[in-house]
DNA sequence: CAGTGTGAACCTTTTCACAGCA
DNA sequence: TGCTGTGAAAAGGTTCACACTG
């Protein structure tokens, strides 16, 4: 299945991108029971090119069989190592506002392998509440939490001023990789890698392409994402 | 009319991503009372190539003075303008759970010009419920509300396996746009414009390189300043 | 001069087309 | 026969280099 001998080398950005879509594709299939898939049902069920997943999955080494496809069972453990889910990775939410708790009791995480360990925040008032099964702790205590419970992925959800304070504070305790739903970006040192993730943004631009229609009548509406 | 090669305006996808980023940076100026910028000083603002400031800009018809810069306040009303935000736009939220509840309450929409108008849910328990100001109202209301609220854009915050229903509802009383939060692709007809936010489809990648870099030899990646 | 505007080179990603194999 | 695997072409996006101008 894999254990992968490291089959081609460096895989495309556009490629780890789509990985987490094959694989809930392909977790809807297994729970489904179905055992086999093909490059067009997969295509069609993530929005792209039947080729774009045969060159995406050939890339990373993984091979169907010609003229039946791909098992699917197979696949999803693939993928699923490829995106390095067979462990379990302890996360840490920094920020118990709306966003953050409704981040800290999302399903969704826990799922996939992410298992949030612990909640800080810096304002007192929230100090010692219980959200989503966690005492929220000390901001000030991150440095202990986090090399305790070896804490290697962080989600800042604190308002966009403090941001970068919180990212420092996370670099400084080992943290490696930084999820920012704060409207601010973050800079790190190299080596350290940042997601951002901006709500708004996303919706100006539905705004843009929702006043281009009104704007001037192009003919054919693409559709796309 | 003709679906040929306009000459006029065709902003590339690339381009429109870019815009909310600009804008946020040019915010931040205006505010300081900051008078001009550079392409130089808004491309390390937003971690991009200068020339890929003026690429944009100038792809928009926006032009600034050799040898001087760009008018922070000038540049800022074109790109509001471009972005269709100097209406307001109402928006309605289907899913008032966690995180329904936290964008009905984030600050980072009205700001820029969004306003949350309404919140629906299908619980019977939710229902009559007061968050951020609203009442939740039956989801089978959605119709009415949409249309008199003038709604165009929608956000899906219910869980995934209702999100296909949700969106063919939406799409039913007119309205054009949705931001999916559900971990789900919802189909619609063409027109309509779907963006799919998964949040942990982010963390997934993060992980894929968080453990890239523990497997392999340290052949060091680009990791862009 | 300092910093824009832009053609051309370059790189990445997507799509096409078809050979190859169960 | 049906569907994968993959070179080659096309499209899309980014960077370079430099002419140009206030």
């Amino acid at each position: 299945m894999n254990g992968d001998p490291v089959p081609g080398r460096r895989v495309p950005d556009a490629t780890v991108a789509r990985l987490p879509l094959y694989l809930r594709a392909l977790a809807g299939m297994a729970e489904a029971g179905q055992q086999s898939t093909s490059s067009e049902e997969l295509a069609s069920a993530i929005e792209v090119n039947p080729s774009q997943v045969r060159k995406d999955l050939s890339g990373l080494g993984i091979t169907g069989r010609r003229g039946v496809g791909y098992q699917v069972s197979d696949l999803l453990g693939q993928i699923r190592s490829e995106l390095g889910l067979t462990q379990s990775w302890p996360v840490v939410i920094a920020g118990v506002g709306n966003l953050g708790q409704a981040l800290a009791n999302y399903g969704g995480f826990g799922e996939r392998g992410f298992e949030v360990v612990a909640l800080v925040d810096a304002d007192p008032a929230r100090i010692g509440e219980e959200v989503a099964g966690h005492h929220v702790r000390d901001i000030r205590e991150l440095d202990q939490s986090a090399r305790d419970l070896v804490v290697v992925i962080g989600m800042i959800c604190t308002p966009g001023p403090v941001a970068q304070e919180v990212a420092d504070r996370m670099v400084a305790c080992g943290i490696r990789s930084i999820l920012n739903f704060a409207p601010a970006l973050v800079s790190v040192p190299t080596g350290v890698r940042v997601r951002q993730v901006d709500l708004s943004v996303e919706l100006q631009i539905l705004a843009f392409y929702e006043q281009q229609q009104d704007a001037g009548d192009w003919s054919p509406a693409p559709a796309k994402r």
